[in-house]
DNA sequence: CGGTAAAACGAAATCGTTTTCGTTACGAAA
DNA sequence: TTTCGTAACGAAAACGATTTCGTTTTACCG
């Protein structure tokens, strides 16, 4: 019933617990014929090593820890895909745990990893994150951490990221080189750096092409759970005060997938009344109708990535190297589909 | 920078680490004056415990698996989040692991959980899993398991289910109540139970309503990573052969949308020319256009209610009592959206 | 046959925590 | 003063694997 342990393989064979250990790892001061005698009966009796005790042991869990503040989300489910496909072929297991955007959450997960002895630990903050010493304290234990997507510029680790201002700036250059006069931007809430950050260029964007900014043409969602039905109110609101808009560039799709299907509803046709790019290109966008321009976020490299980085940074630790840090910066891309399209 | 230890706090009070131990955990013991002092100082030097030597000797890791055939999927995405928030809440931990549809990789991955020694795995199997002997080996170490979803009939293990058959005919006889004269439907591959029970559902309504089953009116996707283009391929298909089908019934939510989008570029109306039904009520259904009538699959729910049950199982084995098996049938319902519409 | 080197094996410590079972010390009762 | 009880503490074993450093055995050569 109990787990075979090297003891009960030792006895049967009359032999010491060092001499199975050693045939098991294949040490060369054991005899050919114990060797084959120890693999026999440990394949026999179906003897796993007890990962507690070598744990214990070599102080490491070959285990990392992934906090996302959202599971259920396209972007995600595709980093969180990306992280445990490199994991694996390092022997790494991953343990995923959300904050549900709660920076109190996020706090006490952290905590729970660092309990827990995890090798390393992946994190993307929450929105509601704007105090980091919960962050500092994981690199105080001298353990690698590794931020994603939304990080905090302040902390002392390593980032893969995407430069959101330049992909908010080419998104909405779009928008302008296809004829657009009047360019609306329905951003994020505000204090994650990346809605921030995706807001500057746009309004850079503006700026260099000698068009206004208006801050009354910026509104603002907070791309929660209700996204969708925010990207509609959005829409409304804005037909109200702007009806002469001809452009948008939305902080994330499904805000924008939400405002097509107000302007839908309301009778203003996409693209040829409003054309609309998105961010982030989740897989709806490439079925709905319009199909919906946007910045392809590449979430499965971005998991792979930051585990390789992770894992770069558990070596170093292992080897009493310095740890270095490195920011790393992904590529993103416009992909342009039938939601925007040249003015005639 | 090594993490404090008992000892370390024993020899700076100059106790025994026993009592330091005692102290920790509240025994009766240990003097007032000792144990306030012996707080202080695990507090001031960030004492915790050793979670690799409590594993030792607790044998327990209050860590389970868990494995999937897909992260990047919504209702999956959707159980792991019931998992999770469920675990959280009795104070386990998560690993995650995903076969991507394949048996070996499968077969490794509960390997992977047992060595490391999980006290429990949930599991939804692969589609191109037929042989279950890596199942059994679970069983046979006495550790608990559960499956949900895509299960195998004959392991004697806890399963978490929907009523396959019975969404299925719901669906089917709702097409029959809006006036469909001819149903076709596009059903899952082979292997899998769930496809093989819709279709069945779909058949007996047919039946039952006296309407005559014709084999030719059933296509067969894979519903992997191509489910979309399956959707629009076989909805290709279906006009070339029967050109006047009013009434589809779809394994899943994405091949339906696929399906759907394939019409309208053909120039068939949906819900005008032919009402479709689909399976699983992913969130893009409820936001494209038209909205997708379909099955709500509770995925949150599976998830929560497959870790509650397994937690159980883990209490009946912590406590040497015997290990009962139980089967939960969750409820589904019917979503009625635009996608199906009363015949005039 | 004695001696030596190499080959094969084992004892024991270690990782950090927990818990059982003593042991000590001290005050109270006899 | 002796005895007993109790409060407070500590020694040590245990969980299972690993590895260092001996120790024993074998083989071989002179």
């Amino acid at each position: 019933m109990k787990p075979t342990t090297l003891k009960q393989i030792a006895e049967l064979l009359d032999i010491s617990t060092s001499t199975v250990s050693k045939a098991l790892k294949g040490y060369s001061d054991v005899s050919e014929k114990t060797k084959r005698l120890v693999l026999e009966t440990a394949k026999l009796m179906n003897y796993r090593p007890n990962s507690f005790a070598v744990n214990l042991r070599t102080s490491e869990s070959k285990t990392i820890g992934l906090i996302v503040p959202e599971i259920v989300h396209h972007f995600f489910s595709s980093v969180i895909k990306g992280i445990i496909s490199q994991a694996e072929k390092k022997g790494y297991l991953v343990i995923i745990l959300q904050s549900n955007e709660s920076y109190k959450l996020e706090k006490k997960q952290l905590d729970l990893l660092l309990s827990q002895r995890v090798d390393g630990i992946l994190i993307s903050l929450a929105n509601g994150t704007g105090n980091f010493d919960h962050l500092n304290d994981v690199l105080l234990q001298n353990k690698p951490l590794v931020m994603f997507d939304k990080i905090a510029k302040i902390i002392k680790c390593s980032k893969v990221i995407i430069d959101d201002r330049k992909a908010a700036y080419t998104a909405t250059q779009h928008l302008v080189d296809i004829g657009c006069k009047k360019i609306a931007h329905f951003r994020g809430s505000l204090l994650p750096q990346n809605s921030i950050d995706r807001f500057l260029g746009y309004k850079q964007a503006l700026l260099d092409n000698n068009m206004p900014y208006d801050s009354s043409l910026v509104y603002i969602c907070e791309c929660g759970d209700r996204s969708f039905v925010e990207g509609k109110e959005s829409a409304r609101k804005l037909l109200n005060e702007h009806n002469d808009v001809d452009g948008i560039f939305i902080n994330t799709d499904l805000v924008a997938i939400g405002a097509m299907t107000e302007f839908q509803k309301l009778g203003v046709k996409v693209p040829e009344d409003i054309s609309i790019v998105g961010f982030s290109n989740w897989f709806m966008s490439s079925v709905i109708s319009p199909t919906l321009t946007t910045i392809d976020q590449p979430g499965y490299q971005m998991g792979k990535t930051a585990f390789k980085r992770l894992y770069k940074e558990i070596q170093q630790i292992k080897r009493n190297e310095t740890v270095t840090h490195k920011k790393i910066v992904l590529d993103t891309a416009l992909v342009v589909r039938e939601s925007t399209i040249e003015a005639k």
